[in-house]
DNA sequence: TTGTATGCGTTATCAG
DNA sequence: CTGATAACGCATACAA
């Protein structure tokens, strides 16, 4: 190593470090990079040469400490292996990544206890704003969360009393109105399996129970659900156990989720059962692969990107002054109805 | 704004906050938090219990900024949509959280520039490793790595000349053996269709290539290959188009991941083609769909969560000042032949 | 347009 | 075991 004017132990460069090279002080450069626009243009092309040479990189922890503003957004969502939350991700990522904002993201396995370290771990880096998963925080969590005094979006489902902002759709209303397609369709004895069975599955399986029992269809024996999480080779068990258990009286079946009713599809197929003739199987969340297996798998659909998007966006608006027209977003969802569910009968 | 003894306006709580609460140094609570065996027990308990009542939460800025300890390890990945990614985030996240360590993910959608600007801006969190993906860096983006003298690794494919520390697999070994497995098995007009054609998949094609030639195998007109994204839609269609210009002259396609051979599959059994009797189909990276779909599918199966882990793992070795026995590991692969290709003819 | 002084909340260093 | 003081690197408020 040669000796060098300054930093002798090749440390990161600083603002100092840039200023001294350029002959400017060191707030002049932090405007450089900040507010281009206040500086003289000869000056600016001074800064950033040596800004180029010297490989300078801000060092945001000592602007967040100095600002107040860490251009972070945290985000926390119950599972990364779940596809699911990919898209809604996705649609975070472009939008605060548009905005100049950098998301940290945690994990919190679905457990409430778990969420509530991860999120006191994402306020301890003086996020911006939160994005977080549903809606059952620990008390303690939802403190934290307020007294943070940032905007919090609750996303994924429609709450009763959101912290702050909320988007998502109703997962009862869902899981009722799949009910009604079936029924619409003739099944008369209609199933339910579901794993993992957090607060939106059970949701689901809540409105699609009421909306049997209108008709006097619901069957207690013919609902499985079981705390493990949702995988396709699941959905196959699950659905052997509920044909052995339901002595083979059992017309349809609705499943909590994509990977389960594909489980299920590929299973029948094994078992030579004919969808929909023998069975009928309706999943939830429509994954790209429901669309193109034979039969296609009837399915709801969720406008996952485009709710990441309108969260990260509806968390853009409140940082950036312009209030949000509504703190509660309904985003929808579409029943697609396709072969593994025959028509409704007429 | 009034005089403020200390927080008029429901600031967050600080150190200082918390020590006069406790009636003791700022620096005491700040060993309460990081060095409590330093601390007697009774301070201990009176700092905790007035960290409770305050709500106090550590200010990481500042920490960093003292410290030069972040906390933070940096991921950059070239897709957030692609689930082949989850898997090994989910092994990164597991090991970097039980070491205390958040992450900083980044999705440079496959772009080496936007991973240099992405990487400049998650270098600015003072993260204190890095993990990327492959090797493809900008000459820019290797020189600020380099330079910012941390821990780093490049993951998911073996490379000659890695920065720091490497872990992957041989993707040109990769499509070699499938070609081999292909030829084992009789097949003898054999195409290839890619998506995306990211350095990983051109390198698995060019193996595939390879080995296809020595047998005198290789057809240009059997290899199809488009930048746009891989999707189930696109595996149907490349399909569809390789069989239109090949003649139906084609008895094998290995298909560069699994989302364009299980399109490719389901494809083939709308347009009534048998699979393997009229078509083998062999996919990589091995989904959970490829086992149980009907007829399951051939496919290369990674050990990603693994290698996510391994990745962690070597990071935090050397944080930990442990160093780790090899700086590149090879992961390896294993080819798993299902019933979408006939077995090998003895 | 540019610069000076000051403080952000924490930890390292050194005293006691 | 505990505390005073000085950084850490940058941006705000104010001056020039």
């Amino acid at each position: 190593m040669v000796g060098r004017t300054r930093n002798t132990k090749s440390k990161r460069a600083t603002l100092a470090d840039v200023a001294k090279l350029a002959g400017v002080s060191a707030i002049t450069v932090s405007r450089v990079l900040n507010h281009p626009d206040k500086v003289s243009d000869d000056l600016c092309h001074r800064v950033r040469e040596a800004i180029d040479t010297l490989g300078y990189i801000p060092n945001q922890s000592a602007s967040s400490l100095a600002s107040a503003r860490s251009q972070v957004i945290g985000v926390a969502i119950p599972s990364l292996s779940n596809v699911v939350f990919n898209d809604v991700l996705r649609g975070i990522y472009d939008v605060a990544g548009a905005g100049g904002y950098k998301v940290l993201l945690v994990d919190t396995h679905y457990s409430p206890i778990e969420e509530e370290n991860m999120i006191r771990t994402l306020l301890s880096q003086s996020p911006e704003a939160m994005i977080v998963t549903g809606g059952d925080q620990t008390r303690a969590c939802q403190r934290m969360l307020s007294s943070a005094a940032i905007p919090v979006v609750q996303m994924m489902e429609i709450l009763e009393e959101p912290l702050d902002m909320n988007i998502g759709f109703s997962h009862f209303q869902a899981g009722f109105e799949v009910a009604q397609k079936l029924m619409a369709c003739g099944y008369q004895r209609i199933g339910f399996i579901g794993a993992r069975m957090d607060t939106r599955v059970q949701q689901r399986m809540a409105g699609f129970k009421e909306a049997l029992q209108t008709q006097d269809l619901y069957h207690s024996e013919l609902f499985t659900t079981t705390p493990s999480p949702s995988s396709i080779a699941l959905g196959g068990e699950l659905l052997r156990g509920l044909l052995s258990t339901s002595g083979g009286k059992l017309d349809a079946v609705f499943c909590c989720n994509d990977d389960l009713a594909l489980g299920a599809l590929f299973e029948s197929q094994r078992m030579h059962l004919s969808v929909p003739k023998d069975l009928a199987l309706c999943g939830f969340n429509d994954f790209e692969t429901s669309a193109f297996v034979n039969p296609s798998l009837s399915s709801v659909h969720v406008p996952r990107y485009e709710m990441g998007v309108q969260a990260a966006q509806m968390i853009l608006n409140v940082l950036k002054g312009v209030p949000n027209k509504e703190k509660q977003v309904d985003i929808g969802f579409e029943i697609r109805m396709r072969q593994s569910t025959r028509m409704a009968s007429a």
